[in-house]
DNA sequence: GTCGGAAGCG
DNA sequence: CGCTTCCGAC
């Protein structure tokens, strides 16, 4: 059934292939249900596996950042959307969930089967679809999922979280296997544009996630617990499971074994241009095991085989919203790739992903050891440029503004003008960090959001998020200038208000990422403002509505732009001084 | 069905 | 924090 990606056969592949769900800690009830046969599969051939403690015998291991790590930390609870992904990954429970319809959609179809499973695996014998639903739209503000509208129990995951966040390194190939079911569609090649890959925002936690070698560490464990379905500690089931990885994290802690990307001389992660020469080109994958660069990847989305990782496979118009097919959990094709080149290509590719859609340097993907060449803007894309304008898309992208998601907490008692600073909901510092001229700058987050209706996340939100990713600071700054022309485009957006010091065709080409960046949300928004306003389907959009309104003890959508213009400014007057 | 506020729990 | 529980509104 489902063929092995020769490439998953190399030790550093993980793959799956059992559909067991021992992972599960649940039984199917009804007999339709061929038994989860209680095999382990592969077991942990993987112990040389270092840094990292996945497999478990799921379809896919969780690194251990795939779980947010300051969350709850003692907590081993599986989460949600990890279950559903789960059974979603399993041919047993097809009948009771399954990918269907658009990429990372999946439908549930007995939604009081699931609402079972669920309550089973999280001891809630109460547990039903109302609150299990309930449970999934609080991922909508998380934008790990969104629903599909018009679908019943129809969801859509957001890959782009959960995957390029929480599986970065995962091989998306789809090991030759055939199409899953419902195979997503080819997009129509921009029939209509659909959400670039969102940025780890919430998901992706401000800093420890993908850095910390520490972290590498006890989430499988976690997982590994999560997998027994005791309702108590789930410290049995896997417990070889969990030495091996304690083991490993053991060892692993300082020197992080296993992928340490070839030392890079001088800049462990930032000497992008210089990766393309420490690493070989990648060898070319089976043209349906493509890596994040070619979202399109599917039956007939042969794209060329790839191209250096340098050139964008995805023009910018395309869509990538990752497919069931390009799931980690697919089960033909799930499998993890620790190899550091996979990973490097991954992230590489992811890079340019975020770079192609304008993504927030947030977006980046950033690792320990792992040296991601910076990604070239495809000025002269081999596809025609964005759809143009239109009423459908005005824009590739568009701004909406969103305050920090208002948490109970906040919304409670709405006044502190000066947060305590552990109230940080959503781990936004609000608006408070207006401190300007501070050496610190803020920071934009800019995600492209859920449309719902014609479903894709067509806009773009930008929040101050000052705080986070001081580290991917690093990723941004003055990198070593890799020979790259850029800005044409950019160029004219930021004639207007950006210092010409870094400008225009030469000159550009030692403009930070970051800057590029934030000159190409100016950009867009630039475009925004002159096209008028557009629909705001989102709800979750609100930040939106408050640039009339009252700033609601969040940021207004003025306040943002403000903050993104300052942001601009000050990266000019950076990138200048630099 | 779906949504999201509110409160509570571990 | 990540739900769980409850519930009113649409």
């Amino acid at each position: 059934m489902w063929e092995l990606n020769p490439r998953v056969q190399t030790p550093l592949l993980y793959t799956t292939r059992d559909h067991s769900l021992p992972e599960l800690g649940i039984e199917p009830r009804s007999p339709r249900f061929q038994s989860p046969p209680a095999t382990l599969t592969t077991g942990l051939h993987s112990r040389q596996h270092e840094g990292w403690r996945g497999r478990l015998g799921l379809g896919f291991a969780f690194p251990d950042w795939a779980y947010k790590p300051e969350s709850s930390p003692g907590s081993r609870q599986i989460q949600l959307w990890h279950f559903i992904l789960e059974l979603l990954r399993k041919e047993e429970y097809h009948d009771v969930i399954a990918w269907q319809g658009d990429y990372g959609e999946f439908v549930i179809k007995d939604p009081d089967e699931v609402a079972r499973l669920w309550g089973v695996r999280k001891c809630k014998p109460q547990m039903n679809y109302d609150k299990l639903s309930r449970a999934l739209r609080y991922y909508y503000n998380k934008r790990i999922l969104h629903k599909t509208k018009g679908k019943r129990f129809t969801y859509k995951f957001n890959f782009n979280k959960l995957v390029l966040v929480n599986y970065p390194f995962i091989d998306m190939g789809m090991s030759g296997a055939g199409v899953p079911q419902s195979a997503p569609p080819v997009p129509s090649g921009g029939s209509h544009f659909r959400f670039p890959p969102s940025t780890p925002s919430d998901v992706l936690s401000p800093a420890e996630d993908l850095r910390s070698p520490g972290v590498f560490s006890a989430v499988a464990r976690r997982l590994a617990r999560g997998s027994v379905s005791d309702c108590s500690d789930g410290t049995s089931a896997n417990s070889e499971v969990e030495e091996s990885l304690a083991e490993e994290q053991r060892r692993g802690g300082g020197e992080t074994g296993g992928f340490r990307g070839p030392p890079v001389p001088g800049h462990p992660r930032l000497a992008h241009d210089s990766l393309f020469r420490v690493y070989p080109r990648p060898r070319v994958p089976e043209p349906l095991s493509p890596f994040p660069v070619s979202p399109m990847a599917g039956p007939g989305a042969l794209l060329p085989p790839q191209l250096s990782p340098a050139l964008p496979l995805t023009p910018n118009h395309m869509n990538y919203t990752p497919s069931p097919t390009l799931s980690p959990m697919y089960p033909g094709g799930s499998h993890f790739s620790f190899n550091p080149e996979d990973m490097k290509r991954y992230l590489q590719a992811h890079t340019q992903s975020v770079y192609n859609y304008h993504l927030s340097p947030r977006a980046f993907l950033h690792y320990p050891n792992i040296v991601i060449p910076q990604p070239q803007r495809p000025e002269k894309p081999p596809l025609p440029p964005p759809p143009p304008p239109t009423e459908e898309a005005p824009a590739p992208f568009k701004f909406k503004l969103q305050p920090p998601p208002l948490g109970r907490r906040n919304r409670d008692k709405q006044q502190p003008p000066a947060m305590p600073q552990g109230e940080l909901d959503g781990g936004l510092p609000s608006s408070s960090s207006s401190s300007v001229t501070e050496p610190v700058l803020p920071q934009i987050k800019v995600e492209p959001i859920s449309e719902g209706e014609s479903e894709e996340d067509l806009t773009v939100e930008v929040t101050d998020i000052s705080e986070e990713d001081e580290d991917d600071e690093e990723v941004f700054k003055a990198p070593p200038a890799p020979p790259e022309k850029s800005g044409e485009e950019e160029g004219q957006a930021m004639a207007a208000t950006a210092p010409p010091a870094a400008r225009g065709g030469e000159s550009s080409k030692c403009i930070p990422l970051k800057l590029r960046f934030k000159r190409r949300w100016r950009e867009d928004q630039r475009l925004e403002a002159g096209t008028g306003g557009e629909e705001t389907d989102d709800k979750k959009v609100k930040g939106e509505d408050l640039g009339g309104g009252g700033g609601e003890g969040s940021l207004g959508g003025r306040r943002v732009s403000t903050e993104l213009q300052r942001a601009t400014a000050e990266l000019s007057l950076e990138n200048r001084d630099s």
